[in-house]
DNA sequence: ACAAAACCTTTCATCAGCTGTAAGTGTTTT
DNA sequence: AAAACACTTACAGCTGATGAAAGGTTTTGT
């Protein structure tokens, strides 16, 4: 059964949503503390986050941008603020669907059904610049195609991944591949980095895994060249206020 | 660059339409002829759909599910129609956003824009009876799990589902597995089928993989047991309705 | 009920591709 | 220039997918 997260301050409206979702044949879980929302989310890891923006003490978007950044869930933003520049920024930030309060029964069902199907499979992908890798499989997606990364050099990736733009120290990187951090044979390590990043070039990823002298390695967002070059259509939609209102 | 077609008919929209898209940096086609749109939007294979639904003819209803029952690409319904029940027999339908017009150019931007960034990666996406089989690695997505299929038991489910439901000969299984129908082995073809039905079963697929004495085998939508089981939650918005307006 | 045809299963040798080792070449820092 | 670190290539061992073979089970026709 799927289960869904309900953030929503007002009581009433929160027991009713629960009450319709469960209904639906949903486990609905009411979410009344929302200083630390994103984190209980993650601990939960539900399928779906109905989410209003109107909370008090925090703000729904900055709880909207804190769950797309780590592993992320579908989120339904369920709100009474109907201002267009509203459902935009909510959009920008990843949100899968903007819903406006009120709104009818079959409308929500409808859009829940539709956003979890169109999660189906989704659910350990992990996002990276221009690409999207499978955890499990270590199958990577990138533009329209898609390979298996052998084992090792998927685990290196996923490595990089969850500690997105930070630098990741070899005896990170050696624990990731053998789950020891003792007999470290560095060589091995290396070699393994170099098949990663030629199958990298191979794909025509803009990789760029740099070293870091003596400590570790670092997966750059951006080759720092070009930087005129615009891309990713449909961008342009910036908001000169980034920040949460 | 993202292509989108645009299905409209009238002429002054479609033209607004595919200029918005232009400015925003994508690539559109427009669709005036709308008695074979689905086999021709297939034929182009664009990235997106805007799709309106009333259309002179042809029932928008119609395109959507054609367009979903083949390997599909996302469709954005945008139409003047704001009755609550097309919405929800469009996505019922499969489409993956609705929009009524008038729309302002914000909205459908972002909105086009969501629906193709969750798009990533799914472009080779085949889909079964409750999994996703990704047609270029044969990673099998099933419940929230993955795995890799080895490259024969990939062949030979990619050609069940793309005759869905129907016969598949033993000689288009040979044909798919090794390109030639001579000196086929019949016995090969067995075992990979006994490895495939095998690692079915381990992943708990409600699979049924049927001979078909002396002519081939199906595979079987559903277990033909159990009736009264209700599953799929979220799936009681049943319309009597399921025909064409 | 019987036999033939069709279908299924298990076992085994072969082969491709991933992996770590080793040995040697670059590159940066002191 | 020497030392420390980083990279590359070649090769042999191992794992897991594959097809051949042989034998078992189910279905069908008489």
């Amino acid at each position: 059964m799927k289960r869904i997260a309900v953030v929503e301050d007002e009581p009433l409206m929160r027991e009713e949503l629960a009450l319709m979702l469960r209904k639906a044949g949903y486990e609905a879980m009411e979410i009344r503390e929302f200083d630390h929302a994103a984190e209980q989310l993650e601990e939960i890891s539900p399928d779906l986050v109905v989410l209003d923006l109107n909370l008090p003490g925090v703000s729904g978007f900055r709880i909207c941008r804190e769950i797309k950044g780590r592993s992320s869930f579908p989120v339904l933003v369920l709100t009474s603020r109907d201002q267009m520049k509203d459902e935009l920024h909510a959009l920008e930030l990843g949100a899968d669907e903007y819903l406006t309060k009120p709104c009818r029964r079959e409308r929500l069902l409808a859009r829940v059904s539709n956003v979890l199907k169109r999660y189906e499979g989704r659910a350990n992908l992990l996002e990276g610049p221009g690409f999207l890798l499978d955890r499990q499989t270590y199958t990577l997606y990138i533009d329209n195609r898609s390979t298996v990364l052998p084992k090792n050099q998927g685990k290196l990736l996923e490595t990089f991944l969850s500690r997105s733009d930070k630098t990741v120290t070899k005896d990170e990187l050696c624990t990731a591949l053998w789950g020891t951090t003792e007999f470290i044979d560095e060589n091995a390590l290396q070699v393994n980095l170099t098949r990663l990043k030629k199958t990298m070039t191979r794909l025509g990823m803009a990789h760029k895994i740099t070293p870091v002298r003596g400590v570790g390695y670092r997966l750059e967002k951006e080759a720092e060249s070009e930087p005129g070059s615009g891309e990713i259509p449909g961008q342009e939609n910036s908001f000169g206020n980034e920040e949460d209102l």
